[in-house]
DNA sequence: CTTGGATATGAACGGTTGTTCAGTTAGCGT
DNA sequence: ACGCTAACTGAACAACCGTTCATATCCAAG
């Protein structure tokens, strides 16, 4: 009886994670049966209750790992400097890093609205910490004189938004390289700060 | 018998429209049913088969119908003049018409994976039709020497997207005024565009 | 006053949902 | 060889799903 005495892994196990993140990213959460991401790793629905205590703590997990995984990760990858040098290391990183797990990027979004309200909190607290990193960065080059941002607030939204949207249409294989794009939206979001 | 003689109107009854989008908007087409959706107009769920044949055709119907009128409404708007003029005034027209229908924004980008093939192939259409209206005036910009954009495609999509997070924020009766929110966008966007 | 079509109901259809749980299987430590 | 336990199944549960349809009501035209 594993559910008595070892109780739930703090992290889903992978292959469930796995199932789960494709079949949701795909079809969206509310669409998804538990038996459909059972079948998908050759298991029956019951099963997938030794990994997770329910449907909704199986996304909010989902979405919880991914947004502490990117602050971690930002928060080793970032450099001091300028403002204009960590703005555009800032861009760089947040393109090639939303790229690289295209579905769980989909997810932590588009399924904000399948949480329920305590959860949905949590999450939302983990994106404004992301947010403020970039807004950070924007105040501090506002105030050496290097960006002539009107709303730093709102530059912040708007960078995060134009960067997003990198998601919606890159496709592996495509006309430019991951360099290449990167670079364009360096170029597109460094004119915008007024540098 | 309206269902045998009448047939469905063209455009969904306006009560049903309306509860359909307050209901997909907040919670998800896949998570709402058709009863919440009569109940929200106090009907039973067999009656809104006198207004649509079946549950898709009611996302579609209301996804279609924005995007057309969107294009529609456009066309009447658009101006002539310097790729700056009209770039100006695409994106203050842009913010404007989202703000002020945000539920059905938010669905017609949010719900397109719960569209069947062939309806997906119809919104994504109407939706590249308005992309490449922003796309002409980035082109003519840069051959005219007005801007100096690497990638014209790109610069479509980051502006596009920029644009459309105004929807993620914005709140009525918040600290910034329409105005000003078409301002402070317009400058980054004039900015990024190189001019 | 009758009639006919538009509008809506309520029950029913087969199917699916998330979740529980008693019972089976497989593999490891002793 | 034995027993323990983690892993998993299969059946069951009540609730809900989209959709259909015979039936009822209402109102305007003849």
């Amino acid at each position: 009886m594993a559910r008595k005495t070892g109780s739930h892994a703090e992290t889903t196990a992978p292959l469930v994670r796995q199932a789960a993140t494709r079949l949701i990213a795909r079809h969206g959460y509310a669409a998804v049966s538990m038996r459909q991401i059972a079948a998908e790793i050759d298991m029956r629905a019951g099963a997938l209750y030794l990994y997770t205590p329910d449907k909704q703590t199986l996304l909010f997990d989902l979405m919880r790992e991914h947004m502490e995984h990117l602050l971690d990760t930002w928060s080793k990858a970032r450099i001091e400097g300028s403002a204009m040098d960590r703005l555009e290391h800032f861009c760089r990183f947040h393109i090639r890093y939303h790229l690289e797990r295209p579905e769980l990027v989909f997810i932590a979004y588009m399924e904000l609205r399948n949480l329920e309200p305590e959860n949905f909190e949590v999450i939302q607290s983990l994106r404004r910490d992301y947010e403020a990193e970039l807004m950070a960065i924007l105040r501090d080059g506002n105030m050496a004189g290097d960006f002539k941002l009107p709303d730093a607030r709102l530059a912040t939204m708007a960078i995060i938004a134009m960067l997003n949207g990198v998601n919606t249409w890159y496709r592996e294989g495509g006309r430019l390289s991951l360099d290449r794009i990167e670079q364009i939206y360096w170029t597109l979001v460094r004119r915008s700060v007024g540098a």
